[in-house]
DNA sequence: TTTAGTTAGTTCCATAGCCAAACAAACGTC
DNA sequence: GACGTTTGTTTGGCTATGGAACTAACTAAA
């Protein structure tokens, strides 16, 4: 069934292509390496449909022959992959105090990982938009090299960004209002891509939709664990953003009336009890940003070494992010809230007791299926979502145009 | 742009007629009465498709012309308009005393409403489904007695329902793990439409989104005021079930850990500090669930002459609800949270408090757009939603044969 | 070495359903 | 009554799917 999520558009002939496209795209993505004759039995597209899809997949690079052939009774299959050469999509992730940049290829292959120094915290987003400009003219110029066609640019900013792409708040970079993807579009001069900027909890939440252990979830919830904590809610296999764009703020959900003041005037928000703040406040309350990592990696060896006010700490953060999570899960009843940032090297002293919490308070049976895992992503998980976010537009059958 | 939501399904020309006959049948429902070239020109549809699909959807007595025609140059528009008459829609909603049955045309026209009481706190699910079926078949007779073919029947419960429509617990019912959709179909034997069970606050949302005020918003959050206090989620202008099928227990979200103890066994919850149940602990702690209306107008009428303790007491439940909301703002940034059940008498000395509450916790920048709103639909809201479920079938493409 | 059996992928044709353009119909206006 | 305007139908062309037949390329067994 063909449905249009918001509002009803007309279907045509184009649509039915592009959405064959897309299905034979996705399912070589998650099946490479497979033959036309799989493609047909698995989708239910019959071969002479499948073929001139391929055909067409092949013509615009975007899938490749492998010629590689199985052992077995009946004429040999070609294989078919994904071809990982001609394209290359980058996210971009903004930060306090660095920005990093990925490419990944159409299988998600990571091209490039760079990461820069930058004093966001300092700078008004006039220089932002400079520096970043700067990295993404050089990672452009180098997937050119390579030979290359970039398909898009997606930006991940800490903060709240409008379903326009408009940078609202961004407290930790002292941005407002910030028209982020018109003004990088200008500073890179007509990219011939298109230029997007997302919030980094959605984006990293498409990053685990798309590349994690549990891609096949098509309901998930990805936490941020950085001074900030936020949520990317993936429902019914999309990215949900809410009206305006700012869901997922779950960062000032009231846990604790008696917790201490939070940066947003209130008391016992869970950013302020649960987040990375609620440790370092105990532990190094005169951390700059730039010290973040080295301070949480100086938390896990005494919390290795069994150091008692450390595992009393990061047993009550457990407890108190186990709430919040209870609330999502009572809320969203999503298959598995994945907790990312610097909750991952934590994760050993939080998830149990977070679970216990989370399970003690879900209202449905089993805790609704909802698991707590910890991302495998790494701290690059908005960037990498940022270029999936971009792959998501080929995905949906925008593809690039033939050659 | 075609979009498959759970994961990629091929399309084929059937798809596209189907779309097409969707988008024409929304159309004049939101524009009737209009012409096939009003159509045309809105929906970007060609004039001569638009004409073979108006012809298609009278044929299937969806549409009617009604011959009025304009009254300026040119030749005089045929207008159209949904045919009320040969179709209807049934949904039955399930409480603790009584059962409501409505039935509605196409056009979501009440063609009856009939409410029983029924002991269903004290009975088993077997005899529930013995009283249901009684009733939908009188329903049915009547339609049938009208010469309108039913379309489909829907099951509000008031309680968990999985995605597969099997009631696991309905609390107040005392249901556990009931199939309730097989067994109704089983006693209607073979009652020619399809039927489903669903959450009644996920229904109730449904109907807000069909018929109330707000039903342009495409992310909008009901939440229901009876003895529970659940939610149901509409976001890009679906319905969003979560992973189980249990989204929207709101219920049970911490809001005052000092607060009273919970039939959940845990304290504070949003359920036991600002339910139904939290007032009628205060001022009638022993009635019966058949009393409720009863106590609740008596609330009204102490409220209105000015009583203190109640205008605290409700001021009291307010904040606590506007605590709840603003959780579920942040999640959710919907365009409107709407206030159903009992909530709707006593909204007079709720919304004020409970905005306050919101507004001064919401993060994002003039509360996300976040409107708090009371239901105008009446306490058969999910009942009506229940119909609606099944006109979301026909508009989303699945047609009654042709005659 | 031949023959049968199996699986892969292409070719050919019928069909569905869209769009564009021409056309017919029915009205106001001058 | 001629003309312009708007509506809705008819006709033909085009695109993309599906089914059936066909070719291709292999294994297995006689």
């Amino acid at each position: 069934m063909i449905t249009s999520h918001n509002g009803p558009q007309p279907a045509d002939f184009t649509d039915v292509r592009a959405t064959n496209l897309a299905v034979v795209l996705r399912f070589v993505r998650e099946n490479a390496p497979c033959s036309r004759a799989d493609i047909a039995a698995t989708t239910g597209l019959n071969k002479a449909t499948v073929s001139s899809l391929v055909a067409d997949l092949i013509d615009r690079r975007l899938l490749r022959e492998t010629g590689l052939t199985e052992h077995r009774v009946g004429r040999p299959a070609t294989m078919l992959v994904l071809d990982g050469s001609p394209y290359a999509a980058i996210g971009i992730e903004v930060n306090v105090d660095y920005i990093t940049a990925v490419a990944v290829d159409l299988k998600g292959e990571e091209l490039l990982n760079w990461r820069r120094s930058f004093p966001g915290g300092t700078s008004g987003a006039g220089q932002a938009v400079a520096a970043m400009a700067a990295l993404a003219r050089r990672v452009v110029s180098r997937m050119t090299k390579e030979a290359r066609q970039v398909l898009g640019l997606t930006v991940a900013v800490p903060g709240l960004v409008d379903v326009n792409g408009i940078v609202r708040v961004a407290p930790n970079l002292g941005w407002r209002d910030a028209d982020l993807a018109g003004d990088l579009t200008k500073a890179l001069r007509d990219p011939g891509f298109p230029v997007l900027v997302d919030n980094d909890a959605n984006l990293a939440a498409l990053a685990e939709h798309r590349f994690g252990p549990h891609r096949n979830a098509a309901n998930l919830v990805y936490v941020t664990g950085e001074v900030g904590v936020g949520a990317g809610i993936v429902m019914d296999g999309r990215l949900r953003r809410g009206g305006q764009g700012y869901s997922g703020e779950i960062g000032h959900i009231e846990v604790d009336p008696a917790g201490p003041t939070c940066r947003c005037g209130r008391r016992g928000c869970l950013e302020s009890v649960a987040g990375i703040g609620a440790i370092l406040a105990r532990t190094a309350p005169d951390a700059s940003p730039s010290e973040l990592e080295l301070e949480i990696d100086d938390v896990v060896r005494r919390a290795r070494n069994g150091e008692r006010d450390i595992l009393e700490l990061l047993e009550n953060v457990g407890r108190h992010l186990g709430r919040g999570m209870a609330a999502v899960a009572n809320m969203l009843n999503p298959e598995v809230v994945i907790l990312g940032g610097y909750y991952v090297p934590l994760a050993p002293w939080l998830v149990a007791c977070a679970e216990e919490e989370l399970y003690g308070r879900v209202l449905a049976p089993g805790g609704g299926g909802c698991r707590l895992e910890v991302s495998t992503l790494g701290y690059g998980a908005a960037a990498l979502g940022a270029a999936a976010r971009v792959l998501d537009s080929v995905d949906s059958g925008r593809l690039p145009a033939q050659r």
